[in-house]
DNA sequence: TATAAATAGGATATTTTTATCCGAATTAAA
DNA sequence: TTTAATTCGGATAAAAATATCCTATTTATA
């Protein structure tokens, strides 16, 4: 469904936000731990998501990933998935056709369009902080 | 949401059942062309769906891939996603944990089963027969 | 101001997916 | 029985995704 960048993208987000919730920073060395992702390649998609003002970096010593207090429950998944993924997803056509739309649909295109509205309203409907909570009172995991 | 090779698969399977209703074997020559896809890939793709039982090749002059005509209505698209990507896009999870169910569930688990049930209902519950009138009669395309 | 601890980012390697090529095997029909 | 048309399948190539490494740049603090 999603790239592995992806996957990494939302689990590192949502482990910055549990971090910035209690005012830490963290690392890349810490995020790839704490959701079994390859440190360097995690490193790349945080700048990434920094490029496209998901979460916020501060360099030099005693520096990190963060994400404001305050944008927190505000970052929804579907901007995660998009700025790493992009809008295929949600707008691309679920056989590749170049232009698939109502006046010349793919054979799929309407079943299709129901499951991918699904999803892209479950994505725009979820936000960081629901997440966040969900890990920090161990109904849900980032890794194994 | 599914691979090249996927969309390739379901889009050939579609031609050979309108062609196959009409008595009339094809190859992967008519095929790519019909669906716009490279040619040798997709006769890769063919021999799969062979295996899998989703097609017949005959081999030899004369010969080319059919679809038994009593077939096409009891073939799902279920059947040629699994035969080409595989189960994962069911039962896999959302954000690529090893084990992730009920009992440890990723951040998205309940969400995502949502979409996940609905995507599958559809492919569980689209047949080739459907799809290949749809064609025949213009309100779809297999190909731009 | 020097140092150490960070992120940024370019270069490169590895793996997977997508795509191509060619000869072997098969088979209907001349 | 030969020929031509066809699928099968192995080898290889190209492109994209995933992953690693190293140096430059930034910055708080001693």
């Amino acid at each position: 469904m999603f790239s592995k960048a992806c996957e990494y993208g939302i689990k590192a987000s949502i482990f910055i936000a549990i971090n910035s919730r209690e005012g830490k920073r963290v690392n890349p060395k810490e995020i790839a731990e704490e959701i079994d992702s390859p440190k360097a390649f995690t490193a790349k998609i945080l700048q990434a998501l920094v490029r496209s003002n998901v979460i916020k970096s501060v360099q030099g010593a005693y520096g990190g990933f963060e994400i404001d207090k305050e944008k927190i429950s505000k970052i929804k998944l579907s901007q995660i998935v998009e700025a790493i993924d992009g809008d295929n997803i949600y707008s691309g056509c679920g056989l590749g056709l170049a232009s698939c739309d109502e006046y010349h649909p793919c054979p799929v295109h309407d079943k299709f369009k129901i499951v991918r509205t699904e999803l892209k309203d479950m994505l725009e409907n979820t936000n960081l902080e629901q997440l966040a909570i969900d890990i920090k009172s161990g109904s849900s995991f980032l890794k194994i």
